[in-house]
DNA sequence: TGTACATCAGTGAACGCGCGTTCACTGATGTAC
DNA sequence: TGTACATCAGTGAACGCGCGTTCACTGATGTAC
């Protein structure tokens, strides 16, 4: 692997190489020296591109908001075909995201990066949350409006579900040995969820 | 606060420095230095009664399974005063615990700590699972055969919920600004779930 | 009760290491004339 | 087309720091006689 002094697209190839560590040794394994050398670089030269090594994390995590906002728009589709049917692919597309990018996924939730200390990160952040938010509504209007729960409420159980079996069953964890895939659970959890909000008939 | 060269209970002195540190500063916050530090003794003292710093982490989160695995059980009852009473009380034990331990916890499932390293430790963890499922399946049993999920599915359910609202509704991260208190998303949420099994009342 | 001695918990100094960060520098690139 | 020069991306050496771990030691404790 040749190139010259100037490296051509220094910043994201970090951001790449850093994404390669956190993937393959959890957001511990990342180190702005490990980066910059994957990268082929002088750790001093991280600096012409970031202000740091959070700032590095945190472009990392940026970038993941940014695929996983996207991912769940197209998973919900307008709402179409029906409000159930996109409720569910949206489901469905945070556990994809979290197995096709495991190492944007981990800085997001796993590095200890402070939203609060990255304005535009909570912000990204924000946007994919709405998503799911806002399908969540959709859906809500077929509960007859003295037995719905709000919205917010109820996405945050699917967020909850959801976040809780790609952090048990994705990869080895406690409670990891179980007979289930990930998206079977998942799968099932939000199908038995529905049925108790009175949005799926009781049978299977 | 004086004490001799001998220290009396170093053993569970730094166990208990050390929860103070991950409760504090988060996982990352715990070090072997500090640990001593804290508990008024040199790094090397520390030597004496554990293998090294991960051995010291497992000690805490092998405390933790324990009275992790204490409370699930006092919570369930042994399924008294009804399987579903008792199944509840198991789900909220899940959260009062995150709650009541926080070190604990984090060290248990956010210290990146290898269950499989330390076998020991994965013993204690399964026994706490195994609560969890037995409720489950004392529970599952006043479902009709025929549309009755595994048990062991089930339980995996809860457990993801819960451990989904404790790592985002119970500590400042992401999606955290919920209007909600995590006791209720998780009351409401396990609720809804059950009337999915058709184990409630379709009415609240 | 008093002394000699074994035990072993904790000390203090030192180690090598990798970390994030800084600084003066150098060499490649692109633009002005 | 060719040369002078400004720009700035990346270098290389150095820094201070805290980490986990080691080792020969020392001082307190408790037991044997």
């Amino acid at each position: 692997m040749k190139r010259g002094y100037h490296h051509g697209n220094l910043r994201q190839a970090l951001v790449d190489a850093a994404l390669r560590l956190i993937t393959e040794l959890g957001p511990q394994g990342f180190t702005l020296s490990e980066a910059a050398k994957a990268a082929d670089v002088t750790p001093a030269a991280v600096y012409r591109h970031f202000a740091g090594r959070d700032d590095l994390l945190a472009e990392v995590a940026r970038q993941g908001y940014d695929i996983f906002g996207a991912l769940m728009e197209f998973a919900y589709n307008d709402g179409k075909p029906s409000a159930l049917a996109a409720f569910e692919a949206t489901g469905r597309a945070y556990l994809a995201f979290a197995r096709k990018y495991p190492g944007h996924y981990q800085a997001m939730f796993e590095s200890g990066l402070s939203l609060n200390a990255y304005p535009d990160l909570a912000m990204v952040a924000g946007r994919a949350r709405q998503v799911l938010e806002q399908a969540a509504m959709r859906l809500a209007e077929n509960i007859p409006p003295a037995k719905r729960p709000p919205p917010s409420m109820f996405s945050a159980h699917i967020w909850a579900m959801s976040h809780g079996v790609v952090e048990l069953f994705t990869r080895g964890k406690p409670g990891a040995q179980s007979p289930f895939a990930a998206e079977e659970l998942l799968e099932t959890g939000i199908g038995i969820y529905l049925r108790g909000l009175g949005l799926l008939p009781p049978d299977h």
